[in-house]
DNA sequence: TATTGTTATACTCTATAACTATA
DNA sequence: TATAGTTATAGAGTATAACAATA
């Protein structure tokens, strides 16, 4: 038996990961990376990123929502939402209005385009889901997600 | 009722994310980003982020790992991990040494030092996740990180 | 010809400070 | 005085191409 602690030159055959895996952290991580991965593929038929569809989702089911509320749901900071929201405006996704209480915030509302666009992207998110959950069980995806939501809400 | 489709002035009071909370990669990235910077506060104190964290880790459970496999393990991409590497050996906390048998390689092993810093933070990181255990039962946690792991391993 | 480690570099993401207009 | 939106900018993270040394 081979001492590995002992010899200073020997070589690893198989890297041993297992206490990184121990680590809920860790492993949210990876399997955020590797979701996210598919999600750019199958969302780039739209021109949307993650935050794009994250930002235009939460703008269609909240029309009016301002930059301030859409930062403080999605954990995103002001100053790199701006150009953010320009790009969706300047695409014809969203319009901007006036707030009707508040002179100094925006409401954000989308466009029928934008409406469009994200009933499709919702949809695809959708089956992305159900593909993820292809390596769980709809019972097991449902339990994933409300222990998740146990660690973050 | 007021129609909050009819009026494009309307403001919104809550904003509803729950299409967001029924995707995976949206629970995993939140969940991974929460628990991320708690570890940050707490790791700061032995100067690791969690990469270099997890590279320390292999290195320490697999002495004499080179970079290509430490890349291919933690999903690094070469020329990213040489900076770290060499923070590391700056640091004292890794040496390099020539591979056995592949004149190419370097194999990467802990110092002593190195050794006893991995104790301690290894142990910060299982007190780490006992808290955000204090949100999951241990059984809870278990099922967490088992159903994390069939998605991207 | 393929692979290891590396350099240089570019692009994206995230973070901070400071300004303006309005409350 | 505080807040919404914005600008400028810095820093961290991630990506690709290309090279020398070795297999």
């Amino acid at each position: 038996m081979r001492s590995s602690l002992k010899n200073p030159s020997s070589s690893v055959e198989k890297v041993d990961t297992r206490f990184l895996e121990t680590l809920i952290g860790y492993n949210a991580r990876r399997a955020a990376l590797a979701i996210i991965g598919e999600f750019l593929e199958k969302m780039a038929v739209y021109g949307l990123k993650p935050v794009d569809f994250s930002v235009m989702s939460v703008i269609v089911h909240n029309p009016g929502v301002t930059s301030r509320q859409l930062c403080a749901s999605l954990n995103i900071l002001p100053p790199n939402l701006v150009s953010l929201i320009h790009s969706l405006d300047a695409r014809g996704l969203i319009e901007r209005l006036p707030h009707p209480h508040d002179g100094r915030a925006v409401g954000l509302h989308p466009t029928e385009k934008g409406r469009a666009l994200m009933l499709q992207a919702e949809a695809t998110a959708s089956e992305l889901e159900r593909n993820v959950g292809g390596k769980l069980t709809p019972n097991q995806a449902q339990t994933l997600v409300t222990l998740l939501q146990k660690i973050y809400l």
